[in-house]
DNA sequence: GTTTTTGCAAACCATTTGCAGGGTC
DNA sequence: GACCCTGCAAATGGTTTGCAAAAAC
């Protein structure tokens, strides 16, 4: 989905060492379609006889998100989940189907935050906006 | 900031027993200002020399929580904190000087939703909207 | 060669669960 | 009295940390 290259190059340029263990993770990654939590990312670095350790994948993903290359989700349920997103955009739908994810950006949202922020009194630092739903492909499978 | 009452009368109408520990949770939860985890309730039971068990506020939050009276929210940091709130209302504005949590709606957010589920081909069925910044009071202080 | 990173295992922390006793309806 | 709820303690699962060895720069 991602090129590696972006990922490590990322790393690269926030100031982090580039090794083996980051790169097989930054592999993994930029393959991955969707969502995808630090154990699915140990569990499959496994799987390809990959050596690195479940530290190391937390860490990683940390300089990641970082080096603004991955993004950390929170689903319904409450787990931790992360995306491999473009450092631009900052909102993704996510399936509840398959667990794909999609960028999204809208102009109309940064007014319905301003405005927000005016009634409110609040000087508004950050929002997320998540969405849930069914993608196309899962809509009419079901 | 909320009357227990209400909290309690809304597990009475959900079909749970209204219990001691119950109504304690209920009680803390009801004079909490902004967002708490269940370990801050379970610290400030014990404090009022309640006897709750910790097991028994997560039970209650969960029930609070199915009788629409307590949301769950997921903070930048990655904890799990709980509002309470008004059934009607979905989105909050989280203050991060003092935790204080506002409940906010906008009306242009629902069109906002409809497009982005136009423009991506997903069903829609859930979304959520988190802003974080600082409340005109900690803005004032600081 | 200095500094960063890794893996391991242990530590931690939040949350859940099994179960016997006690409370609510 | 039947069924729900509680506390406790143990189990669980995710995430972090200390530290000595190994790798990157």
């Amino acid at each position: 989905m991602t090129d590696p290259q972006v990922l490590v190059s990322a790393l690269d340029e926030a100031g982090y060492r580039l090794t083996g263990p980051r790169r097989s993770v930054a592999g993994i990654v930029a393959g991955w379609a969707g969502h995808f939590t630090a154990a699915e990312i140990a569990r499959e670095a496994e799987g390809r006889g990959l050596r690195v350790g479940r530290a190391t994948v937390f860490r990683t993903l940390d300089a990641l998100e970082r080096a603004s290359v991955v993004e950390r989700i929170d689903l319904p349920s409450g787990e931790h989940a992360y995306v491999a997103c473009d450092p631009a955009h900052h909102h993704h739908v996510v399936c509840s189907g398959c667990g794909r994810t999609d960028e999204v950006e809208d102009g109309r949202l940064a007014a319905v935050v301003r405005s927000i922020g005016r009634r409110t009194g609040y000087r508004i630092d950050e929002h997320r906006l998540e969405l849930y739903g069914l993608c196309a492909t899962c809509r009419s499978a079901g």
